[in-house]
DNA sequence: TTGTACGCGTTATCAC
DNA sequence: GTGATAACGCGTACAA
């Protein structure tokens, strides 16, 4: 492995304007220029990126906390955020939390033993307090999910208009009794949300809600089929179920349909995020802009590594649109 | 930031000392290791993980290729793989190399460059030549893709047979005039492999095939909507297509059935893959024992890491399987 | 069992 | 314009 040392010697040259090359620094004559770039050629020299981060102080790395990168709605996240990233000369490590508080602290310490210049979490487990202290050691960007405590740039969507269009369009195809099927997370403002926009069209419209008509726990096609055998020995059953994510809802309609059921005219479902998936299986869904976030988020952070500001509040808050098909 | 020096200082010991304990070496008195570990909570210190890697000369991280992450086949593999990979220390960098040779050859700079301790390929977009030079940089384990001239650990499937049975079986149901549908990518093993598995089938049938019902080009949901579109002009079309993914079997059955046609009596449609989608759709489809091949291969990186043995061949082959549901 | 001293490969700060 | 030299923070022969 060649070194700078060596370049600089079969250059004739030393090791600083070798430096001074690589980093383009201005000052240097065009023939040592070329003069160097012949030995790093002839060497096949590239610098080592560990002593350069060491003494930088920086790694250009970014790390992304997903639950799952199977999820649809994360893995098409971090596509566009390596994307970027990508672009910027900057290298993305993924970090999978699966859900788990204990998995996104250990992740946490990338920041602190400086393997990275910054974090973005899409999603948070833990309370803020406990991430809070790590933005002594860099910046962290939160995306998707947010939290009214923190000091850093936020990039989310208006859950509670989310909630609220979907279940006003339920209402008004005319269902009265409507079940809330989503992913239970405690610590997620995310879902909180979406459930104070979807009670929100149900006072306005004066409607009831029983508690049997609340399914948690479902995140995947799998539980949404679980939802629907839950749903279907109830003596009396919603005619319409809001729920969190398009694989729910498509797990719900495979469900019925299997079951005989027709939808929507027996159950209508509506989706979340208008995957790929919801086309196909002619669902309702609400559009979230992932693109739009993700490249958002990756340009705060970013900008936020460049400036060394690491506790700023700053919210970009993106639109929901609801998109009809078939399944209500 | 606190140094190792400043914990010395504070615990009344030498560098070398607390390095000791930090890296568990022997010959440390318990006394010792107490003032070490209480000046190290005291200050909130951390081992600096760039002035690690300048010393060991490794990084503890691995880059995984994929084409894109949204791909659901790959972001599987990466899930699992990010798993093992957390579970044994190191970190994943993700790169999506979006199918171009250009993009491919960007990131394998990263060995060069010594930012990981070695690459992981599920795709291999350039010739094995020019991937072969960067083992001189750090071992590399080709998953999913191979390629005869490769000399290093490769875990891939009998692609030849999963065309061959999944071919086979829509012989077997009655169809005589077999279409098929696939990314086309020139240097891919994976796909030329599926081909020949497929013509083998219809050779020894006794069947023929019209070029008109070859299809390419194909990856996502919607280019299997557009390659039914295509498939519907023909006067003389095919009564089955054999797909490279479940995304494109589930495209063509989705536009299929929006232009009236039925599902298999029209058109059968077989998938590859078996995801959540396949199932949701009824698709006859070949399941790939994906979770093993990502440990697998994840298990052969690391034991090369480990043994810096960087070039040898080793083959691990695993078998597929057909899961027949009702679109065939 | 502990400490001294050097080197890992770069880059920034000064002098010249 | 160019070149010594000193960090960056850590690990480890070697000596004691």
């Amino acid at each position: 492995m060649a070194t700078i040392q060596d370049v600089a010697k079969l250059a004739g040259l030393s090791r600083t304007t070798v430096s001074r090359v690589i980093n383009q620094h201005p000052y240097v004559t065009e023939e040592k220029k070329r003069l160097v770039s012949n030995a790093m050629q002839e060497l096949n020299y590239v610098p080592n990126s560990s002593a350069r981060r060491l003494r930088r102080q920086q790694t250009e790395t970014i790390a992304v906390y997903v639950p799952r990168i199977t999820n649809p709605f994360f893995s098409h996240l971090v596509e566009v955020m390596e994307k970027e990233a990508a672009k910027k000369g900057y290298q993305l490590i993924l970090c999978q939390t699966r859900y788990k508080k204990e998995q996104e602290r250990n992740f946490l310490e990338l920041l602190k033993t400086k393997q990275v210049d910054g974090l973005i979490l899409t999603s948070i487990e833990n309370d803020w307090s406990k991430i809070e202290p790590y933005l002594a050691y860099g910046p962290i960007v939160v995306c998707n999910e947010y939290s009214d405590s923190a000091q850093v740039p936020l990039v989310f969507l208006d859950q509670i208009k989310g909630g609220y269009i979907g279940t006003k369009h339920l209402i008004e195809q005319g269902y009265t009794k409507l079940g809330y099927c989503t992913g239970d997370h405690k610590s997620s403002r995310v879902a909180h949300d979406r459930r104070i926009g979807f009670l929100k069209a149900l006072n306005e419209a004066g409607l009831q809600m029983k508690d049997e008509w609340y399914f948690g726990g479902a995140y995947s096609v799998q539980d949404g089929k679980r939802t629907f055998e839950a749903l279907k020995k109830l003596s009396d059953p919603p005619q319409a179920l809001f729920t969190g994510s398009d694989e729910v809802a498509a797990g719900i309609v495979k469900a019925a349909s299997d079951a005989g059921w027709k939808v929507p005219e027996d159950l209508a479902v509506i989706g979340f995020d208008n995957q790929p998936l919801a086309e196909l299986m002619e669902l309702t869904t609400i559009e979230q802009p992932i693109e739009t976030i993700a490249r958002q988020a990756m340009e705060l952070m970013i900008e936020s590594i460049k400036s060394k500001r690491t506790s700023v509040r700053k919210e970009v808050i993106l639109p929901l649109k609801l998109i009809q098909r078939c399944s209500t």
